[in-house]
DNA sequence: AATCTAATTTGATAATTATCGAATTAGATT
DNA sequence: AATCTAATTCGATAATTATCAAATTAGATT
């Protein structure tokens, strides 16, 4: 999980941060310097640009008493660039269950022995049903319709509409004429 | 003032809304898939989803009982183009004091009647108090050094040191072998 | 070496905001 | 028309974080 990009947005989600960084963008400026022109305390403004300098965004050259923060523009340059990439985008979802929301709809609908409560009426749900109850087909074999109807009894006496819904949803066909179906 | 820069960042600097957009990003999803994928309640999805909203990266579409977000690809790619643009970069510091820096060092050595309680040792304060007192001087008017000795000498004993600075730092000019001083 | 000075760190507080549950709303289905 | 359903809004709470004051640190000047 990709805690840079949330991090980097954090660091120019303050206002006074965007200032500092607007600031450092027309010349290098001293923690004191920043404090009076922000109207802040100096120990304030060390935080801030802790978190700045935490995401690579400046970076701080002691010049005698003072301790002088500048832009790196490169950094920023580079990193604008490519904030919604791809990558970054695929690396935000990484770790989201991608089958929590069936997992969610089939802790809903189905019951302890595996029969369903009922079949759905929304059909963002009764796909994910489908798709639970396709499962009990093996990938590739063919069923006659009784037998299909056999093994759709166990989790609902409407086994027509069941059927009806497998095909229509791509999860099942049927050869033309005959009676005969299968999952691909 | 660019509330606006602050309220796009602030709008991506959480990991679960950086999520939605990820996920968005592949597919449209309703309110209720994003609760079950990122383990929320729906009513916080629906916040992040509204901050998503509010600055223009995502929409609804309502269909049958859904309502179906989708990401706004134009809208996120050019936004993240001119992010940190000289535009924006400016706007996130035009309502900061340019004098703020000098106001607080003239504030900290400079007594109510005008003179200086010392003259800094640090440079960058002693910038700051020079520009203070080369107001006193007219600018393009010509100067004895008896004259500016007479007027400095109202800030502090050490005129010599103040001239010195002065005509060092480029604040005030001397005229080669005379004693002429004038600012410009 | 002794003294200054700016910066940082630490601890506390106030403000913001993410999250949830309950109540309400808007729309679709029957 | 009556009933469902998902979404939103509202109110409350927990978690995060911006801010400051005080104490400490690191470095430079004398």
């Amino acid at each position: 999980m990709s805690d840079e990009l949330v991090n980097f947005f954090k660091a120019l989600a303050d206002s006074n941060r965007l200032k500092i960084v607007g600031l450092l963008a027309q010349q290098p400026y001293s923690v004191e310097e920043l404090a009076a022109l922000l109207n802040l305390k100096p120990s304030t403004v060390s935080h801030h640009l802790a978190k700045l300098a935490q995401v690579g965004l400046v970076s701080a050259k002691t010049q005698s008493y003072y301790n002088v923060y500048q832009l790196d523009e490169k950094a920023l340059q580079s990193k604008s660039q490519n904030l919604f990439s791809q990558q970054n985008l695929a690396a935000s979802v990484v770790d989201v269950d991608a089958d929590a929301y069936d997992n969610k709809v089939i802790k809903d609908y189905v019951r302890k022995d595996g029969s369903l409560k009922t079949i759905p009426a929304q059909r963002k749900k009764l796909e994910a049903i489908l798709r639970y109850v396709a499962k009990s087909f093996e990938a590739n074999k063919r069923y006659s319709e009784k037998k299909v109807n056999e093994i759709l009894s166990k989790y609902h006496e409407d086994t027509a509409s069941l059927r009806r819904e497998l095909v229509g949803s791509g999860l099942m066909k049927r050869e033309g004429g005959g009676g005969e179906y299968w999952r691909e």
